[in-house]
DNA sequence: TATGAATGAGAATTCATTCAT
DNA sequence: TATGAATGAATTCTCATTCAT
């Protein structure tokens, strides 16, 4: 039941990327732009969709000018590829902290699992946002690519669980789908019933059982 | 391994299009233009994304003039909630046809399987396009509360189901939303690896045992 | 000395193109869109040059809507275009009337010369325009090539004139390049100058002596 | 046939890009920056037309910052009259360049021509756009008039031919108009037909006759 | 009911110029 | 003097919707 509960700052900005400037003047708590933009992205998208959050917002709601935006992304997709990578990274980050080494691939599993949906629970514009991302055909193959790399973890150990044959005969590809496709469920489900501290810890357990009954040997 | 494969024309859309000819002769079927407002719709939307389709575009497609579009769907939005429910409406139906009666929760519940599966899979731009529409954030409340009425047929079997505990302690509810994410992995999956014939056969059922050990006492 | 004074309506609309509509209410002049966007443009092009004048200048000189211009032409640069070839059909066709025939290739000759100038004085902005455009790198290869096509009848004058000896021994091709050259230094003279009349009737016919000695045999 | 074939390096740059190298060993002709402004405008000019040359294009190419360039030019503005005052410059020098002292007005006329010719054939991007600065509206009239005072020696030389009674009756203005347009016609003519070597001179001792006969008493 | 030209409020993007460092 | 990030007005073009015919 580890990890459900205990983390701080959900759903807000990473003040990383501080240059060197606003260190010397760290007053005010300056975040570069870049983070800016993307924030401000995250927030208008997850709100008002993408095709209703023009540029000229976005840069507005950051706090720099129309033409700013411009020298951080080339273009408005650009931008699209820019926040989709930042949340898929911020989710690959966030499930392999603290990923166990030695335990069985069940046990990673579970680690997944649960910080996973934790992440998604916490975070629900965000995690709704990237959902809704990968759907749109907006996001570019490239950054299509650069982000499955991120997930290369899991591949792998899903593949080790079909070497140790702890699954039925499914190849590891639908496996992955199918893992995803409960997470998805299971978050649905908990967001739409706004699980929370011990509800929400067994509602984790059972999709998780449900997961792997199913596809366990 | 019923109605896989017997099924004529999907996917394609009834393209009466209005010639010399079929104004001349009009004995011919000529589709109403809500209808080919419609089609046109969901082909243009599934090849170009909504936002990248205009009105006037999806007007000369069915072939009437722009203004009239708007004599049909008062707004570009009421088109999209239209082209929703008829899609839903479509699943819905063909997920009932010949649904056993008298027979058990799981011999429905398995018919419904094969179905969705096999609609998606000869339908794959429809199928595509309404998952897409679903997310959008496009789809009125309106059109999504009138679709679930649809479904309602779901619900009440898997109400069935919990009530004969052929279930682990599991909400009916969370039981459809497990099933909905396991048959849209199954999609994704076949319609990926482009199964066919007997391996999709192979397919649908592997992935119903997925879903019915998950989530069966 | 034909032709020199003459005519009215310089660098005015050409009234053409009425619609049946405006035919019907003849009471204002309505002249059609279309002829109103270039004749804006020719106004505005000519006194800001084509860079400092915005679509939307263009089209609340005509009268218009902004999006309206685009329904007639669908780029700036086709508007452009199509004043180009507006301006040099105008040309080619004043060049044109009441050619001689039968009579000899300087009588031909000597008719367009006069011709070219006594347009380009009395529509000064328009003759500058084309000059301009032509220079540009603004105009497209296609409306280059449309253009060339109305001035074909320049070069098999030419061409005769060549055969029949009349030249010294230089290409039809370049007497041609001369010829333009001599009209646009005639011209540049008489606008600068501001010649009128009698006057002007001189300086075209010492021009047209200029170039005639210069290539005669 | 003088002075033609005999120069180096036409059209060419000075293209000391600052490479770590010249910086190194500062014994390279380190060319100073509003020179290496001004050849990157012409490079950039020709090949893409002012209105499509933007400022930072101009300085990246020269390899400076764009603050960089506002130091030795107030406006873009006054950078185009640097670069036509420059070309002008030029060419008056070129022309200038052995001018025959003593001798008549022809032979000071025929050593124009040919350096005139020469100069353009050499340097094709400078000439091209030495002659659309012209007709763009772009260049000041300060600029203009500056430019007119190197060319002053044209007009005295012309004077004199008029004085001389080499001419027919026609104003000096007018000769000095029709040689340009002669000139003009001739490069254009050379250009286009990539006349070289005793190609370009028979070319150029004919457009030479040309104007002479057309001209002389 | 059908038409399609007209509308005009945006949208994304550009770029000359400034100014703090 | 050199830098280059920031600016924001200006530009071209789009498109849902209207309405006179």
């Amino acid at each position: 039941m580890r990890c459900v509960g205990n983390e701080k700052k959900p759903d807000s900005v990473n003040h990383t990327q501080l240059t060197d400037q606003s260190i010397a003047c760290n007053i005010l708590p300056m975040v570069d732009k870049r983070t800016q933009l993307i924030e401000s992205s995250i927030e208008l998208f997850a709100n008002n969709g993408f095709w209703n959050t023009p540029t000229s917002k976005i840069a507005k709601h950051a706090g720099v000018a129309t033409g700013t935006l411009f020298n951080y992304f080339p273009t408005k997709e650009a931008l699209i590829d820019a926040v989709y990578l930042q949340l898929k990274r911020e989710l690959s980050e966030r499930l392999q902290q603290e990923l166990p080494h030695g335990d069985g691939v069940k046990v990673c599993q579970e680690h997944v699992w649960y910080r996973y949906i934790d992440w998604a629970v916490r975070n629900p514009t965000r995690y709704t946002l990237v959902h809704q991302l990968k759907l749109s055909q907006l996001v570019s193959e490239e950054a299509q690519q650069q982000q499955a790399e991120e997930f290369a973890f899991m591949s792998r150990l899903l593949q080790q669980g079909v070497q140790e044959a702890l699954f039925a005969d499914i190849s590891a590809a639908y496996i992955g789908t199918v893992a995803l496709a409960q997470l998805e469920a299971a978050v649905s489900y908990a967001m739409h019933h706004q699980l929370q501290d011990m509800q929400l810890a067994k509602h984790i357990a059972q999709s998780f059982a449900i997961f792997w009954n199913g596809v366990a040997r």
